[in-house]
DNA sequence: AGTATATGTTACATACTGTAACGCTACAAT
DNA sequence: ATTGTAGCGTTACAGTATGTAACATATACT
């Protein structure tokens, strides 16, 4: 019901989406770690990674700190958040801003079990009852 | 933790998503229909719209059929379909393939409270019981 | 000084979006 | 029968996004 003004990022690009892949669970890298790391799936020039580094930091899902002369790449915000604030989104366009519609539709089609559902809402109210 | 493969439709544009929120609710409507539907917000030349329908056919959220010699447009899925499937990716992409990491997450950005949550999940465990 | 390395700047083809003009055809009114 | 009109088909075109990278520059070693 709330609407938490969350700034909405552009979305990432497919490949922009696999260096974040990469950046997500390691943390930070520099653009040549970033490279070595792709290079096996998607081969790239040093100087594309870098482009494609320097537009997440334009579209605010990294930053970079200087280390020596080099730059050391880090992701701004964990994964999960960015995925809350796509569902939000969804949810505010496709589902009437509805909650309700959204769980409705994902039990519908099998995202997840009805009965998965309701246990793991429980364990979430659990485990959020006391101090996060 | 099972993927039912849907076609992974393309994304809609901002205005393609304008014309399915007439179109949704609506039902079905032809182009001329649309265009007057949008031109309060959005003034647009009949061509534009029809663009726009073709665009949205091919990318496979409507088809139409005819009727004299004018075609009524129509929607081939629910946006709560259309939502499931976003999410589903979201989870893919974003969550590691884990509905519980996203809904910890919603229920963290106060997305949803925990009690709604498990309140939510209890009565859709319950409503899916019997039937369907 | 020369070489390797890392960043800065600029480019460019393709695709996607918003926007629409122009042309053709079938039906309605004269 | 002629012609205006409504409605579709085809084509266009500028702006932005995306994938891809070359070339220029600065700096740190050797």
């Amino acid at each position: 019901m709330r609407n938490r003004n969350k700034p909405t990022r552009k979305a990432l690009s497919e490949l922009e989406h696999l260096v974040m892949d990469f950046l997500w669970p390691r943390g930070a890298a520099t653009a040549e770690q970033v490279r070595e790391a792709l290079a096996a799936r998607h081969p790239l020039k040093d100087a594309t990674v870098r482009t494609i580094l320097r537009r997440l930091e334009e579209k605010g899902y990294v930053t970079h700190r200087t280390e020596g002369r080099t730059f050391i790449y880090e992701g701004t915000e964990r994964p999960q958040n960015v995925a809350v604030n796509a569902v939000r989104q969804i949810i505010d366009r496709l589902c009437g801003g509805s909650v309700e519609q959204l769980l409705v539709g994902m039990v519908e089609h099998e995202v997840i079990d009805r009965r998965e559902l309701e246990s793991l809402a429980r364990k979430i109210a659990r485990r959020k009852e006391k101090g996060n």
